[in-house]
DNA sequence: CGAGGGATTGAGATTCATCAATCTATGTGG
DNA sequence: CCACATAGATTGATGAATCTCAATCCCTCG
């Protein structure tokens, strides 16, 4: 097994600048003071462009890179031996993929684009130095870190405890949230939504010919529809309520 | 609704200090120089016996403290509006239960005690501070939160992807590890297993009449058996096969 | 215009949940 | 020490949710 050479392609000129960030509201460097900022491009080993599914990192191999996203839709999964896989999370603008603990230890899960995308990326190997020198950084991705962790037990749950339709519910009420927050777009009714349904099948543990069923069902109770790569949400309200969706507490881990 | 006040019973008398702590390699302060460890114990409220079925904190509730599990099992948990209940994880001794990211913010989760219980309680309010002074210790507990989540995104994967038998399988595996690693006994093939049927089913998304149908299953097959609290693992291997728990990465998420 | 991936629909099989009843172990009060 | 209460475990019967297999359709792209 070699290790994976995703095909990034690095972007040479217009590179944007830590400082000039459009996403930093996002990112891992939130809050962090302007002076401190110069340092952390020291640590950014470059942006990359990525096409439409492409390989980010590999579970068991080892990547010499985590990143951050500045475009794009990226999913995050683990496989199993019979094929079967879960998504784990979708990553959006401004998402942290590919930090874990121990450096020296292989990916315990796969990525992939899901669109057209733009990484920054980060040497694993200077992490340790990037957070012993700044502590605003090391905050921020305890809080990132934190917001996972809140988000794949809120996942758990819903996959543990609920039934299909309220599963998909759930779900697309989730990622619909998090693309109006990251784009403030708070009053607009459709995303752009660049899943097919096997994918909504693998992140949800459904099969795709019972997550187009269900779509189905969703559509004809006016709740949302899905069409050419667009999620169009009518009934917000009852689409949270049908999957246990709390917007009131979408602050607490929707963390823009 | 009022704050949660636990029924925890302060240790008077011979409570054990940090630095003696014989769960220390498990716990937070694993790696922690020992002249650090008078700093530690300034910071720890005291230690709490609690009896089996009591809760901890809730869901949605304010929490003043954090804990590390000194004694017991705790099980950590999210409950729906309609009753179902998904167990998130199960903390063993030399687990943190209760940290989040931010410190005024409501509990995510629940947490209730299955045994009796011996928690080591850390003032909230007072982290940040432990956090800036000790790098040592915040180090560790990302290593702690990345091994929680190592956990969650696993049960994840197991829950989306896995039929009953595998699911039940894994999460029996998995306890029976994590028990064997910290009371250091490789070669037993019995564990101590304060679960109901029902619990079991709460944690891998089952009603209890399947569990039982499917343990009986698991004993007819020679895989394990379940009886009088006590887990009986009669062929690891196959119980592992079953259950896609991989032993050779248990290093990697099971952190003691 | 053809190829291919995704979406859609149908039919039948399987897994798991639900409802209901009995059984067993454990603990408690008299 | 026994009678009873209670929680958990066990089994059966039935039905619903979801999966599997298979066929067709439709859109997009080259």
């Amino acid at each position: 097994m070699t290790d994976i050479k995703p095909e990034l392609i690095p972007i040479q000129h217009n590179q944007t600048s830590c400082s000039n960030c459009s996403i930093r509201r996002l990112a891992l460097f939130h809050g962090v003071p302007e002076e401190d900022l110069s340092c952390t491009q020291n640590y950014r080993s470059g942006q990359y462009k990525l096409s439409a599914n492409r390989e980010v990192f590999r579970e068991c191999h080892h990547s010499d890179f985590l990143y951050t996203v500045y475009l794009g839709w990226i999913a995050i999964y683990k496989t199993l031996k019979n094929g079967k896989r879960q998504i784990l999370k979708i990553a959006l603008p401004g998402d942290i993929i590919g930090y874990q603990a121990h450096n020296d230890a292989a990916m315990n899960y796969s990525g992939i684009s899901l669109t057209d995308t733009i990484l920054c990326a980060f040497t694993r190997h200077d992490m340790p130095e990037l957070f012993r020198k700044n502590k605003n950084i090391t905050q921020r991705l305890t809080e990132l870190n934190s917001r996972d962790m809140n988000l794949c037990q809120n996942r758990l749950l819903t996959i543990g405890q609920h039934s299909a339709i309220e599963k998909i519910a759930h779900f697309c009420a989730e990622l619909f949230y998090r693309i109006k927050t990251i784009y403030h777009e708070p009053n607009i009714n459709h995303i752009n939504f660049p899943l097919s349904q096997e994918d909504i099948g693998d992140a949800t543990g459904l099969t795709k010919i019972h997550v187009n069923r269900t779509l189905r069902e969703l559509r004809e109770r006016g709740l949302m529809e899905i069409s050419s790569r667009t999620l169009k949400v009518n009934d917000i309200d009852k689409l949270c309520e049908l999957g246990s969706f709390d917007k009131s507490t979408v602050h607490t881990y929707i963390l823009y």
